[in-house]
DNA sequence: GTCTTCACG
DNA sequence: ACGTACGTGAAGACT
């Protein structure tokens, strides 16, 4: 007696996608989670049924006989989205490679193929399993022979029923489910049932009367209302039956004995699995059906053999050797004595190509010869070897303390891997290498974890020249797989022409740092101090008791346990505290005023006064760091410190950049784009109205708010104006009438109208948000004008409101991205323009849309002209980019 | 390491 | 009925 596996591969499918997050994909950006989830329960039911016979049957996209019947059928039923479209056929691929048969019939579904499978076996005294998520095959369901395992949802949540289980669940036994179907109805097929019935009448009434010519025959016995319902209802309760009744004879060119298994060819299968990257699923695979599979993958790790070049005569010659042709660039790799690009280098390791058996290392203290550095030179500098390496900016900056300027960057391998898949938190080069060339990296950890001579007192001393030269390895193997993905999704433009040159601009700009002025720095940090401690006091008398001022437990007690004021409204962990909440609370309680003016300053006292200083090195320059593979949409980040959010909303946060100064000599100018993101929103909807408020020149605040609110420029007030100004904010961010209101002070219901009226002055916007969002559902992932990607899984969750975050992110990301990319353009260009000049000037910020620059007093008018051209024609867009200039002798004080 | 809060565009 | 504006980084408290 065979057991024989029928399985449902449409619905399958449709439950495993709809599981498993979106966001689960290939190093070529194929996503894989329906793939994923049904290859997990497939390789499950092998494991745990051990079947003889096995065969997926699918729907087809045609109508099926069933349209013809009721025309309405499955009408209300949602296409299935492109992204798990786009996947049937790798599951397809993965059936074929285990040599199970896959059944289509056009005209009919899934389901009536596994009808006609099951009865042929079942008498053949087979015993069946079905494997679906639809419930029409529990018609199918016989003692001894039939019985469905039934998915519940996601991949794991199963339950077996033979004919008692049937029972129990529904309330009928097998051969009268189709008539309590019929009755009950069913929503995901479009096929209404009786009102007022539901499983548990439908089970009753067919008990009762044996089925549905007993029902519709003793209608008077009913209810009043029951009575009518079901005569009304009874041409479509007949149809229903009709039409739920499984086919069982269709006419297959398969028969239950071509679906006994087959022996598969482990190769292909290896192949298949590594190509979807199921390492996991692979192992559990060869377990499950307990064959000898071949390693999943070259088990290889990197494992070079280092020449050390210790001394100048060596390494001059291992560099020399180094250059000239080669088909492939030269991959290099540092060991730093610190923070990668802040310190100083500990050596290098460089390698000629992936296959290449040997890798140099030349440790720091020879890379200080000036022979060396100038083998060096020749090597990577103008008209060298191109060079492919991991995190160049740091690289570019621990050379040029060398003297020697990397000028042949060919691929950023860390670079390449964010515009890839910009929503990984970080990438190591030990999760890249695998997982674009599933190779692994080998022992050791990142290198220079543990600075060469250091003691190493707990044994695990990395090998500083052996790890490095595993990076320059990896970098190596990395090149040809990480072009291939940057070329496969059209992102080689924007590598090599915007990412690629910035990173030289970051790595100056971190290297050159911005001047403070430390002593004044102090006294404002004294001041802070001081205030802190009396406010500090003041909040401790009028609570009655000392408490950490800075601990939200310790002050949500104090607020509304101790002082009984009302909570606002909750976080994850209790009542809120912040800004929004206290101020409501103004007026109840003298501490609030205090606890306000507390929290103020107690952020700029640590996070800038004491934050600042502690950055200021001992070139008297703060050098932040600029990440370039950080934010999702393509924007640029700051850390140690942080840049990006020095205060200016207030005059007294403003103070601190009084500290921020140029060089002795220079002058501050600062530049920056008038409402980039607002303009780029009007080029990209292509909005005929907003587009002339911008070609108009007049304040486009004031020009939106006359349109929303129907009135002359002339006669908008503030009010109109700071109403519309925050509509043109909350829009880049798909705010909605709720948010608007709450940041207004005004009733959702006024904010509705604004944001009414917004969009029907300026329609093409909506339609744009309208169809971002489409198109992002659609492909998995939005592109910005540059073709800058990023995948936004939350689309297709089962969360409304993931899935709202997810459209939200959607409307956002080719707006701010294409800002981002704007801004990283006109940087190149203008460090690019800057030297071709050979001019003094310099680029030392920039905050997303503002640069600032030191400038000597030779170049001002020059550079200034250099700069506002440059950045207006960074890209050409249906309305003008404005950019406005300032100067000073601080960052506080650049003004026109 | 997570949470809350708050600074910026 | 529910939640409600995108993207960052830092400090401080708490687990």
């Amino acid at each position: 007696m065979a057991t024989v596996l029928l399985l449902d591969g449409s619905s399958l499918t449709y439950r495993a996608f709809f599981a498993l997050p979106a966001d689960m994909a290939t190093a070529s950006g194929q996503v894989t989670n329906a793939v994923f989830g049904f290859t997990s329960m497939l390789i499950n039911l092998l494991r745990d049924h051990q079947p003889d016979a096995i065969a997926v049957a699918w729907d087809r996209p045609e109508p099926t006989f069933r349209h013809e019947a009721v025309p309405t059928y499955k009408e209300q039923r949602e296409e299935a989205p492109d992204i798990l479209r786009q996947q049937l056929g790798l599951v397809r691929q993965v059936l074929d490679a285990l040599r199970i048969r896959q059944i289509e019939v056009p005209g009919y579904e899934a389901d009536d193929i596994i009808a006609t499978l099951a009865t042929q076996a079942r008498d053949r005294g087979d015993t069946v399993i079905i494997v679906t998520g639809d419930r029409d095959t529990y018609q199918l369901v016989e003692d001894p022979c039939v019985k469905v395992l039934y998915n519940r949802r996601g991949v794991s949540d199963y339950v077996l029923y033979d004919e008692a289980g049937i029972e129990e669940r529904t309330g009928v036994h097998p051969t009268r489910y189709v008539e309590y179907a019929a009755l009950r109805g069913d929503p995901s097929d479009n096929l209404p049932g009786v009102p007022g019935v539901g499983e548990k009448t439908a089970a009753k009434l067919i008990n009762t009367y044996g089925g549905l010519d007993g029902i519709f025959e003793h209608v008077d016995e009913q209810t009043p209302k029951l009575r009518e319902n079901l005569a009304a209802h009874e041409a479509q309760v007949r149809t229903n039956a009709e039409v739920m009744v499984l086919r069982r004879d269709l006419e297959l060119d398969t028969t239950v004995e071509d679906l006994t298994r087959q022996p598969f060819d482990p190769e292909e299968v290896r192949q298949v699995f590594n190509f979807l990257e199921f390492r996991a699923l692979y192992d559990r695979l060869a377990e499950a059906v307990g064959a000898d599979l071949p390693a999943a993958e070259p088990t290889s790790t990197l494992d070079p053999v280092v020449a050390h070049e210790d001394d100048t005569a060596g390494a001059v010659a291992a560099l020399e050797a180094l250059a000239g042709d080669h088909a492939s660039p030269l991959a290099v790799a540092a060991a730093w004595s610190g923070a990668p690009g802040r310190s100083d280098l500990d050596g290098l390791a460089l390698v000629t190509d992936a296959a290449g058996e040997g890798a140099v290392w030349i440790p720091a203290g020879t890379l200080a010869d000036e022979r060396v550095t100038a083998a060096l030179a020749a090597l990577v500098g103008d008209g060298g070897r191109p060079v492919v390496t991991h995190h160049a900016k740091a690289l570019i900056r621990g050379l040029w303390r060398l003297g020697v300027d990397l000028r042949t960057l060919e691929l950023d391998t860390e670079l390449a891997a964010y515009l890839l898949d910009p929503a990984q938190p970080a990438y190591p080069l030990a999760d890249l290498l695998p997982r674009y060339t599933g190779i692994d990296l080998g022992a050791g950890g990142e290198a220079g974890a543990t600075a060469a001579g250091t003691l190493d007192l707990d044994g695990t001393a990395a090998d500083v020249p052996a790890d490095t030269a595993r990076h320059a390895l990896a970098a190596a193997h990395l090149y040809a797989a990480l072009g291939d993905a940057l070329d496969a999704q059209n992102l080689r433009r924007l590598h090599d022409e915007v990412e690629r040159p910035l990173v030289r601009v970051l790595a100056r700009m971190e290297e050159v740092g911005v001047g403070v002025d430390v002593e004044y720095l102090r006294q404002l940090n004294a001041e802070l101090a001081g205030e802190c401690s009396r406010l500090e006091r003041a909040i401790q008398d009028a609570a009655g008791v000392e408490f950490n001022v800075n601990s939200t437990p310790q002050l949500r007690e104090v607020l509304f346990d101790r002082l009984g004021l009302t909570p606002q409204k909750k976080t994850k962990t209790g009542f809120s505290t912040d800004h929004a909440s206290l101020e409501k609370l103004l007026g109840q309680h003298p501490i609030i005023e205090l606890l306000l003016r507390y929290r103020e300053v107690e952020k700029l006292r640590s996070t800038y006064g004491e934050g600042l200083a502690a950055e200021v090195g001992p070139d008297g320059r703060i050098h932040a760091t600029f990440n370039q593979t950080v934010a999702r949409t393509g924007r640029l980040s700051s850390d140690a410190p942080n840049l990006h959010n020095i205060p200016v909303r207030t005059e007294e946060g403003r103070r601190f950049r009084r500290a921020f100064v140029p060089a002795p000599g220079f002058e501050l100018l600062v530049a920056d784009y008038n409402q980039i993101e607002l303009r780029v929103i009007a080029h990209l909807a292509e909005d005929p109205g907003l587009i002339a408020a911008f070609e108009s020149g007049e304040d486009i605040h004031t020009a939106t708010a006359a349109r929303i609110f129907g009135l002359a420029p002339a006669d908008v007030r503030t009010e109109h104006r700071s109403k519309a100004k925050m509509v043109s904010y909350g829009l880049a961010y798909g705010m909605e009438a709720y948010g608007l209101g709450q940041r207004l002070g005004i009733p959702t219901e006024e904010a509705a109208e604004i944001l009414g009226a917004y969009f029907e002055a300026f329609p093409n916007v909506r339609a744009y948000m309208e169809r971002t969002v489409a198109e992002a559902r659609e492909r998995g992932y939005t592109e910005t004008l540059m073709g800058r990607r990023r995948p936004i899984p939350e689309l297709s969750s089962p969360n409304y409101r993931v899935r709202q975050a997810g459209e939200r992110q959607a409307m956002n990301a080719g707006i701010q991205g294409l800002a981002a990319d704007i801004f990283k353009v006109a940087l190149v260009n203008l460090d690019a323009a800057l030297e071709a000049r050979g001019a003094e000037s310099r680029l030392i910020l920039q905050v997303h849309d503002e640069v600032i620059l030191e400038v000597p007093p030779a170049e001002h008018d020059e550079v200034a002209e250099l700069t506002r051209t440059t950045m207006a024609t960074a890209c050409e867009l249906r309305v003008p980019l404005v950019v406005n200039l300032s100067w000073g002798a601080s960052w506080a004080d650049a003004k026109d």
